[in-house]
DNA sequence: TTGGAATGTCAACAAGACTGACGTAAAATA
DNA sequence: TATTTTACGTCAGTCTTGTTGACATTCCAA
């Protein structure tokens, strides 16, 4: 029966735990960011130029509308990252062979040794993270993080992962 | 031995799983300010409003500074929300009886009513997760949080916790 | 009494998001 | 074949939220 659950297995689920939780993701989200911003400052480059090449690095070939649903922006907003990135030769430009309205992505290796620097930088604190903590928390937390996504974006992040 | 450890349990430290991390992270992060988003734009205000809001409401009668500090924001982009927070009578300010220099913040009826408000939609979402979980998965998602914070940060996440 | 701390304010600016409107090329379809 | 839809780019304008720099006020403390 569930009313026989002690108060302490229900610790999790009451309105302080839940209030640290929320806090605990502000704080995280600021170090998360905290090491790419600062590599991005001497580039003169922002976050939505680190979040455009994290994605063409992982889904090389994306077309522009794929990585717009990725992303979550208008095609404004990405176009001006994306402009950037194709004038400083970070990023090029593949026109497709079956459907030639489509334009392909793709890093150039000036991007690929950018996009290098950034995701070492990020992945050092998750690494030390994740070895303080030990594999059962690591667990943990993807868990919590995929519960809290959006249906579409919880589907488009397992895409990316199996693929 | 260290190098007694098999593969699969260093397998939560390899490249691919920080990877997963990250975009966990990335993804979770928009899942996490949807909802209050939707409610702030009902009443023309931003995430900003909501984070001063939240702390406010967290620490009744912080100081100015204390709130820069939680924030880690400037002086003066916390001053143009706490301006439009106060002519809306959602903020008051009360002159420190000991130290007249100091603004002690608290929120009106009207702020804890919009406070309210937010805090439950974010809520929300995180019981939801936290519940299709279990408190193991929580425990850990809240280790590696802590474990990413910048060590400053921490401090102020752990005084936040215990006040 | 003077220096420094806490706070506020004005101005200017930039990144990065948004909407709306329009153009072009190519593919799909009626 | 003609029309519609799709994919993408671009221009213009706006908003939020962050930044620096400069300067004023208040008031505690040495």
């Amino acid at each position: 029966m569930q009313n026989d659950r002690t108060g302490e297995s229900l610790l999790f689920l009451t309105d302080e735990q839940l209030r640290q939780g929320i806090e605990a993701m502000f704080f995280a989200y600021r170090g998360f960011t905290a090491d790419p911003d600062r590599i991005l400052e001497k580039y003169n480059y922002g976050r939505a130029h680190h979040r455009a090449m994290h994605f063409i690095n992982r889904v090389p070939g994306t077309n522009v509308n794929n990585l717009l649903k990725i992303l979550g922006v208008t095609k404004q907003s990405l176009n001006r990252v994306l402009r950037t990135l194709i004038q400083d030769e970070l990023v090029t430009l593949k026109i497709g062979t079956n459907d030639r309205r489509e334009r392909h992505l793709y890093l150039t290796d000036k991007g690929k040794s950018l996009e290098k620097q950034l995701s070492t930088a990020q992945s050092h604190r998750m690494r030390e993270a994740y070895r303080r903590v030990g594999p059962d928390a690591v667990t943990g937390f993807k868990q919590v993080l995929e519960a809290m996504m959006d249906p579409k974006l919880q589907v488009t992040y397992k895409k990316l992962r199996s693929s």
